[in-house]
DNA sequence: TACTAAGTTGTAATAAGTATAAGGTAGTAA
DNA sequence: TTACTACCTTATACTTATTACAACTTAGTA
């Protein structure tokens, strides 16, 4: 059991972390629900498994996580922060109709243009918003 | 003193949108303010002049003038909905230090991209986030 | 084994935004 | 000019996401 979970005592490791259940079932849980969670769906969902846990933690934990580069954030919906356990770079697109959000596997090429201007660069965004490929079958578009 | 104000009833005009003293001081509020302010300092601001003014007028308002395509809105900060009275596609870049939104004058060249595979794009966001060049001089970063 | 910094917990508080219902007004059509 | 009606505004209460705080617990170390 203890095994599977040895990728992300690495990287706790890695980052001078302490090792904790409770940052190693948040990191799994991430790592497998690429769905773009929020901290409360974490909660909820983790909760089952472990009722001691507290909100708190998880958004303690998240928000660690990504100061420290191992997960992103969101923001593409607007009323909540929304977490990655993918970091390298990457676009997203956000379905309107279905509230999917859907991997964008592009770069920006536009960075270099904002770093010449004066700007340090340390996180790049793209969203897109409108009705996704499945919801236009449907005829939902 | 009226006159100035023909520039926005002939957009809500245009729009089909009653023409009120509330939608037209926040239209000219937000021309007039660059600064993408959120729905709440619109309304702290404008209700300095017009105490009668309601909050939920301001953010039924600029919902209404959102989707009519009048304004944008943001999520670059995360936790508020800041509005743009440009409704020209440009991306924008925000300040960790000072807080400070920047217009950025490019063009996303992948939306073609994302079309192609199936989606129905209608609205595309570009964020970058980090230290501005201002705060750079300054040694902050 | 014991220490300490770091992490976790539960509760309470805050901030942004939304729902609701009553009253008011802009635009129209007689 | 008046009256009508749909739309708009207001005030209040509520919801939802997130943060503050203080007491308690644990991971990593020496």
């Amino acid at each position: 059991m203890v095994i599977y979970l040895e990728k992300y005592v690495t990287i706790l490791k890695q980052n001078q972390l302490k090792i904790t259940p409770q940052r190693l079932a948040i990191m799994k849980y991430l790592d497998e629900n690429r769905t773009h969670p929020t901290a409360d769906r974490i909660y909820i969902d983790l909760k089952e498994k472990n009722p001691a846990l507290s909100k708190t933690t998880v958004y303690n934990s998240v928000e660690t996580l990504k100061e420290h580069g191992i997960i992103q954030s969101l923001t593409i919906s607007g009323s909540e922060l929304r977490y990655d356990f993918e970091n390298k770079m990457h676009h997203h697109f956000l379905c309107k109709k279905c509230g999917t959000i859907i991997d964008i596997d592009i770069k920006c090429p536009n960075i270099g243009k904002i770093i010449e201007s004066g700007h340090n660069v340390e996180e790049v965004h793209g969203y897109f918003k409108g009705i996704c490929k499945k919801c236009m079958k449907k005829g939902l578009g």
